[in-house]
DNA sequence: AGAATTACGTCAGCCATGTTGACATATTAT
DNA sequence: ATAATATGTCAACATGGCTGACGTAATTCT
């Protein structure tokens, strides 16, 4: 299989100690990322759907009634990359779209039932995976993984983020 | 203290304890990733490079003499996907490929001077981000940061990946 | 009221990077 | 000798990003 060779040079004479990579997390984010994502593919597949489609059912799930504004600012994509893969969420009823009630140009987006119970059965695969991590690591780890992951986000957003992923459905616009 | 709190409804009546999805960690590994790639963004642009030879030239600059084959299976991608990112670093003089001692058919990679120079900056880049997560975080999060995350890799992989991540420059032959 | 801005959608095309399948070449193993 | 292996390559296609341009309805500004 992978009989992988590593080596520790990689660090010049005058490199400063702040200047040291670390390479052990730069690594294990992504293979933690990669497994990661694609625990989902094999559900995703039954339906024709790929990451993407994920991604945006998944927060839309979490956050009822969620602006397109507030879905492109989240995963930073253009609305025209939005929009194939939502269009594609919305005819399959997975997703439905409502006038916004103050605003009438807005569109509320939200999950149907079709579309929290796939949403659902993703998450649940997810966390299963996050589950067994958790618990073979020691306790704290819980605590300290959200730390970490919370403070690795571009601060701009880190506001944002708290906000979406403690409290779903509150619309918090950014400055 | 990550003070998040995990949204009640979506689980139904008889959902069992188990079964509900870790929401926070899910969303955190979404935008910390998002972030933590996007940071190498601009300096790939200024070779006109994209994500694809960052990852190629990571692992090859990490492992010096990295076969083909087992480049293929860290990145888990077909050897026509690598074949081209490989191609574009291989001309213009950041990876440089050598015979195998004991097998000739194989092709040893290696990052030339200049690829260390780039995989080194792109490492930095990414790094600083780590720090500072770490920084904002308390003691210790490195360490469980690391089990959590080597802990989320699919067991299959994650011998190898130990190997790769912690013990530079050991020959190691498995399996 | 009229003009400007905003929220969103859409058409069209391009690019990066992934996929499958088939086939070629050299080298090594049986 | 034959088979298996390591790698490369051609061709076609899928996914999911991107930019630019333009349209429409609704809201806001003056």
């Amino acid at each position: 299989m992978a009989d992988v060779i590593l080596r520790s040079t990689n660090v010049e004479a005058g490199a400063h100690r702040a200047d040291v990579p670390n390479f052990e997390l730069i690594e294990l984010l992504f293979f933690a990322y990669r497994d990661f994502v694609s625990e989902a593919d094999e559900v995703l597949e039954r339906f024709g759907f790929g990451r993407a489609h994920h991604r945006v059912l998944h927060f839309v799930s979490r956050n009822p009634d969620l602006k397109v504004a507030e879905l492109l600012n989240i995963l930073k994509i253009t609305k025209q990359s939005l929009g194939r893969v939502l269009r594609e969420l919305v005819d399959q009823g997975f997703i439905e779209a409502s006038e916004g009630s103050s605003d009438r140009r807005q569109r509320l987006l939200r999950a149907t039932p079709k579309g929290e119970e796939l949403a659902l059965e993703l998450s649940i695969a997810q966390s299963r995976r996050i589950k067994r991590a958790l618990e073979a690591s020691g306790p704290g780890t819980h605590e300290a993984a959200a730390k970490f992951l919370a403070a690795m986000i571009n601060p701009e957003d880190s506001g944002d983020v708290a906000k979406l992923v403690r409290s779903p459905s509150m619309t918090g616009r950014r400055r």
